[in-house]
DNA sequence: TGTCAGTTTGCAACCGGGTTGCATGATGGG
DNA sequence: CCCATCATGCAACCCGGTTGCAAACTGACA
């Protein structure tokens, strides 16, 4: 993707730019992890909670972000990387959850694996999140 | 795994088998689709939410049953049908949530494709979700 | 069989993420 | 410049999940 202001990728999502929808924007693509809504929050506190998640829901219909759960009890959501305003499935990666640090890794160079269902499931989004212990806490804790 | 009744399954699975927990996990043996928290609690109306949920909680730290996240926002649970106590997780099927009707589908006959991690992370388990429509509602809504 | 410690359960209250209604404020087209 | 529309902040709410505490139960031992 070719250097670009945040505006000018909301606006190549069809997406009316506002000063809120420019600042999470903006957050996200800074950001190298996923983050919660609460995270957000607390990053940019001027903003209300509800503008922040009607301006994620906004992205997100607009493929501009993506969201998953890793089972931490909160929704977590990243800047999409891809070329096209499209971002095929295929193209995702995956996410680690440790349950020790209760940190969510991006693990890049993994991408979610695709199944065939059985005829007739139309397939929209897939959620593969890894659950168990992160290499740091792995270490620190010995093999039951 | 031979027939047995919902008490040895609990001792199998090293539980002292008390009322509600017999009742909770005979509840998700008939049951052929996951479900809430909220949904044992209306099938189960005798019981506490709270005692439901420290049961499940027992059920889940002994492996007599599984839990993910179908995105519903509700953690689903369900009946582990491995032969062995420890079911692992290259056995365990996968499942899908229909974003129309909002319901849960096991997908028996899939199960969950295994990634390779980067050295150091300890897999616990995997969360594999399929997002989009069933086949059903599939049917009634027009292709994009 | 009675007693006691440890376990299980129900009740009530709580927490926090997410969501909504409503009124105000910004914006852009005519 | 004005109005319709969209965006935002505020406050209240909903609900799944969680906890503290006291009462009920259980099982081991005397």
């Amino acid at each position: 993707m070719a250097v670009e202001t945040i505006e000018q990728q909301l606006q190549a999502h069809g997406i009316h730019p506002t000063a809120a929808r420019i600042l999470v924007l903006q957050k996200l693509s800074e950001l190298t992890h996923p983050v919660s809504m609460t995270e957000l929050e607390t990053e940019l506190e001027t903003m209300d909670k509800s503008t922040i998640f009607r301006t994620l829901n906004v992205l997100l219909e607009h493929h501009a972000i993506h969201s998953f759960e890793d089972g931490s009890g909160s929704t977590k959501y990243e800047i999409c990387r891809c070329e096209s305003t499209v971002c095929r499935v295929e193209n995702r990666h995956i996410h680690f959850y440790c349950e020790e640090c209760r940190r969510t890794f991006c693990i890049e160079d993994v991408k979610i694996p695709v199944v065939a269902l059985p005829e007739g499931y139309r397939i929209e989004t897939i959620n593969y999140t890894v659950k168990g212990l992160c290499p740091e806490c792995s270490k620190r804790k010995p093999i039951v």
